[in-house]
RNA sequence: GCACCCGUAGCUCAGCUGGAUAGAGCGCUGCCCUCCGAAGGCAGAGGCCAGAGGUUCGAAUCCUCUCGGGUGCGCCA
């Protein structure tokens, strides 16, 4: 990749000056960065080298900057080096240098943009874990997304990745499903059931499970008391709730690899286990909380209860991982999953709602204390989604009659405009989704406008085909200035995915594409003025051979960018 | 009261983990289709990066405080 290569390039100047006593040996070089400038008109590539280094060399950054320019102008990757500003070096990269990154783009094809940076390491991805109470709903699908597409990235950097779905069916929330479902298996036995108890779910959705509840048992529970059936109903309704969900989940591409039951985690001891090790190094004690702050508490009673030390992590106060009935608390099973995820996996990553941000301390002081801070560890916290229809709010579903589902989402405007979409934001700040611009045709809408570069481009192959012009790589010496800054703007594509793997934020991906999908319109707009500037040319069929070429890896790019976020690109539109 | 996130052009947002003169779309002004997909492109105007301190060769980016918006804060999940 380009940018290595050029990393490689600054090094070994380094090590060179080290050998001419230019430099001392043992120089902290960690700093020292490699990168496109902000501005094209300084070159390519820049680095920072003799601004970084100078302190320590003891010279001036100009002064080392000459030294390292001397050394790099030597080779024949390097068209230039100028030395600008404060003692920037700025590199202009010879043409044949773009002209073998093209091939590498066709030699790679599809794997193009991936790298093994995360060979050995594997990675679980913890998201949606949707509570198994209900379909999909909007306020799960940015976090699906989101998750869906980190895990892709990360695969493509060579790490092992493990998707998992926690499933919250231990809590007393699944008993009201139980009940719930219990009431649509008496209506499905031709009971009137009227209107559902407050305090019981609504939703039409659980209708199916009562019949089937009904199809498998008969009368069987129909006058019996609750305790006879609600172990039996619950683990049913969880069943047709997680079918349910996985259908949803289908429906945006996506599917995980391990769902993990929170009652199955207590049933095996988990959190007995975990418990018993906290309490050995003193890190959970039976104590007594105090009266919580800011909010009024008509019912507060102070109680003994086993807690773990979070604030020796940097949390409030200490957190109950059991409740005064007995149960285990969302936190004590958590503490208990988390211990077991970090079993199979070197590090861990958890996709959360916002709305769960008050308790990323207490997980994170749990993570860290039961793998003795040797797993790393991060908590992604995505952001609220407005659902707005042409700039209005919109909270109802016509279908669902109270809440939108993913489902309504993917019929309306279809799984790739959901997809992309979700991922032009930074997952950390709040975004709009409007209806009725996610499906625009025009420049503002980036789903469009990427993907109707990819079908610009295959329109042009085709049309190409039909009067008998191919892409061959036999004449890519014909390319020019404008092709080869289109090289330029492909070539960082390796560079975006790596960031975007390791700083964990898809989105750079998105508006990349979106960058690079604008680079190449303007690319082929060149030619509504300057005719040697169009890509089909009967007269010269090298060039156009050539210019096919890259063009074709111009797709083959933005493809493998879209393949990421999990959306397809379209040939035609 | 406390914690977390956000504050960048009139609007919606990027800003590559500290780099050079802060970018893009929309909107506004003026251009480009007898010509490969104009569903597109080119050019122009528009900024005290919420504010104040600090860290350093260098800050929109890191630290502290203030202001404004959002989310959350019980043994819920």
């Amino acid at each position: 990749m380009l940018f290595h290569k050029f990393q490689k390039h600054v090094n070994d100047a380094l090590d060179a000056l080290v050998a001419d006593g230019a430099l001392p040996a043992d120089i902290d070089r960690s700093n020292v960065t490699v990168e496109p400038p902000r501005d094209p008109a300084h070159g390519d590539l820049a680095t920072n080298a003799a601004m970084v280094l100078s302190k320590a060399a003891g010279k001036k950054p100009r002064e080392l900057a000459e030294g390292i320019t001397g050394k790099l102008t030597a080779l024949d990757d390097v068209h230039s080096a100028e030395i600008a500003g404060p003692g920037f070096i700025n590199l202009r990269v010879s043409p044949s240098v773009l002209v073998s990154e093209l091939q590498k783009i066709a030699e790679l094809g599809d794997k193009y943009g991936q790298s093994e940076i995360g060979q050995g390491v594997t990675v679980n991805v913890e998201y949606v874990s949707a509570n198994p109470t209900g379909p999909m709903h909007m306020g799960h699908c940015r976090g699906a997304v989101v998750g869906d597409a980190l895990a892709d990235l990360l695969e493509a950097m060579g790490h092992k990745v493990i998707r998992e779905y926690y499933v919250n069916d231990a809590g007393s929330q699944v008993d009201t499903l139980a009940r719930s479902a219990h009431l649509r298996y008496l209506e499905a036995l031709g009971e009137d059931i009227g209107q559902i108890p407050e305090g019981l779910y609504p939703g039409e959705y659980l209708k199916p499970v009562g019949e089937a509840l009904a199809g498998r048992f008969g009368d069987q529970y129909r006058k019996a008391p609750e305790s006879e059936w609600l172990l039996t109903f619950r683990k049913a309704a969880v069943e047709g709730m997680m079918d349910m969900i996985r259908a949803d989940l289908a429906l945006l591409g996506i599917r995980h690899d391990i769902f993990s039951s929170e009652a199955e985690l207590h049933a095996a001891g988990k959190a007995d286990a975990a418990e018993a090790e906290l309490r050995s190094r003193d890190l959970v004690y039976d104590g007594v909380l105090e009266k919580p702050k800011g909010k009024t508490v008509d019912d507060w009673e102070p109680v003994e209860l086993p807690l773990f030390r979070s604030t020796q992590f940097g949390d409030d106060q200490d957190r109950p991982i059991k409740k005064s009935d007995g149960r285990w608390t969302y936190f004590g099973g958590d503490l208990a999953y988390h211990f077991q995820k970090a079993q199979t996996a070197d590090e861990l990553i958890d996709i959360w709602g916002a709305d769960h941000s008050g308790t990323v301390k207490r997980i994170k002081a749990a993570v860290q204390a039961l793998t003795e801070g040797k797993t790393r560890f991060d908590v992604k916290l995505v952001q609220m989604v407005h659902l707005l229809r042409d700039g209005k709010p919109e909270k109802m579903s016509k279908r669902s009659g109270n809440f939108v589902t993913i489902a309504d989402m993917v019929e309306e405007v279809g799984k790739d405009a959901v997809r992309f979409t979700m991922l032009t934001r930074k997952a950390d700040a709040q975004m709009d989704f409007d209806f009725a611009k996610v499906t625009e045709a025009s420049r503002d809408n980036p789903v469009f406008y990427v993907q109707y570069a990819h079908a610009r481009i295959q329109s042009t192959l085709r049309k190409a085909a039909e009067e008998g012009l191919h892409p061959s790589n036999a004449h890519l010496t014909k390319l020019q200035d404008e092709d080869l800054d289109l090289i330029k703007q492909a070539a960082q594509f390796p560079r975006i995915v790596e960031s975007a793997a390791s700083s964990r934020e898809p989105h750079r991906v998105a508006f990349y594409l979106n960058d690079l999908a604008a680079a190449f319109h303007a690319y082929y707009n060149l030619g509504n003025d300057r005719p040697e500037r169009r890509i089909l040319m009967v007269n010269d069929q090298e060039t156009t051979s050539a210019r096919l070429f890259l063009v074709k890896n111009i797709g083959q790019t933005i493809r493998n960018g879209l393949a990421l976020m999990g959306v397809d690109a379209a040939d035609k539109m």
